[in-house]
DNA sequence: CGCATACTTGACGTCATTCAAACCGTGTGG
DNA sequence: CCACACGGTTTGAATGACGTCAAGTATGCG
């Protein structure tokens, strides 16, 4: 029906329809959804909306991987979470955005209007209840990023970014990837963990000379010393 | 029925009872929550629930204030939110707490079991959409901090938290409040922001030799600039 | 009055930033 | 094919902001 990149949802296709808020939805409920929605692609550095956007959409992530930030009044970016497949994006109840939200890698996602979505929560009271579980863990994620960089060194943040990448990358959720793919810039890092290029560049490299990781290439990280890692993250 | 300290709820003398999630609910929905909570109260420095407790309760805050903090594995506590009245306290899909949480100032709350809320939820859908909304603003407000404590320079963050806590401290949300009492010790604050004591206490010390505030005892703050302390805070 | 708790102030040290330069892989044009 | 430019990265040296340590000053409570 729409042309440019955009096109019907197909939901028995979808990567996370087991995940995703709407796995919760009985299949009519789901296939009424899928009718208001659209899927979208994003190639790196494309930006799904921007701080201020009045018609934000929401959108569930299927594969890639996103980023929420904030442009502070010099035009420093700050990363404020990270966002995985399954995840949901979109600020609800606010009348415009807060945050960037932009991809680091190529994505596809699921995307609703707001006021689509608005009238989803009315009708399904099970999407609402994933939405708020889904919120909650936000939530516990955001925290625990304020944790890390409230009163941790530069090493010990470093180190507990790398260990959360680690688990991040591997499949079964208790054990961690022994090599993985830096889903981010050194610029990126460093703005997440309130640090700059530079710190975080030596920081790796100490961490290479302790024994704790090597690096390989410029985004690979082989995992030598996990408990070493652990340790030093002081968790 | 029961004793100590704790009693049957009265919705109708409720402070928040308009602004609270329950507010939300018909009369007679209500009436149904209030026969599972209970209210209480908690003294300064009172915990609520700790980190790791398997039967946390959850609750709505009618007066005073809490904190929610977490304390690493050295014993140094680093502070994740304020809880203001009419908030909700509670992770109501984990199975313990990952938090602390802690009475700032006296404080009266009304209290459920995480079972009975989980109930509620399901037969409640509006109480699931009222506390989703509640849940964004939380995160909203836990980036906020995390934005703050990013980048910004001790001088920079305190001056954000006092305009946050001006902001907070008068009736209409609009406006600031000229003179205002810390609701938080120089050691709080200084947990807050990923400060030490000492820095606190420098900082406001040369934000009132420069004008923005004047220091009234411990804890009184009288606001001289506003527009000064929000050009300082860098937003 | 005396002790405890919170806060302030100063001198000094350290860690991360800043500024500067070199490095590396990749793509582009001669 | 090589020269070159460019973005991302690494490395070094100097600076500075905040932390640490230590002493001193309120304020309140038994």
């Amino acid at each position: 029906m729409e042309g440019y990149g955009i096109m019907n949802l197909a939901c028995s296709t979808c990567p996370v329809k087991e995940t995703a808020a709407c796995a919760v939805l009985t299949p009519e409920e789901r296939d009424a959804m899928a009718a208001a929605g659209r899927t979208r692609t994003l190639k790196r550095g494309e930006m799904l909306f921007a701080a201020g956007d009045e018609e934000a959409a929401c959108a569930t992530l299927q594969s890639g991987a996103l980023k929420v930030s904030a442009i502070d009044q010099d035009g420093n970016e700050q990363i404020l979470a990270l966002v995985h497949p399954a995840g949901f994006i979109g600020e609800l109840f606010a009348p415009f955005a807060h945050h960037d939200v932009v991809a680091l890698t190529e994505s596809r996602l699921c995307t609703f209007a707001k006021r689509d979505i608005e009238r989803a929560i009315e009708d399904y009271p099970a999407l609402a209840r994933a939405l708020l579980r889904r919120s909650q863990a936000d939530l516990l994620a955001t925290r625990n990023l304020l944790e890390l960089t409230g009163h941790a060194s530069a090493e010990a943040r470093l180190a507990a970014l790398l260990h959360d990448f680690a688990g991040a990358a591997s499949e079964s959720s208790c054990h961690l990837a022994q090599y993985f793919e830096l889903p981010l810039t050194r610029g990126e890092i460093a703005n997440m963990l309130g640090l700059t290029i530079e710190t975080v560049s030596r920081k790796l490299g100490e961490l290479e000379d302790m024994g704790a990781i090597r690096r390989e290439g410029k985004r690979g990280i082989a995992l030598l010393d996990a408990t070493m890692l652990q340790d030093i993250s002081g968790r």
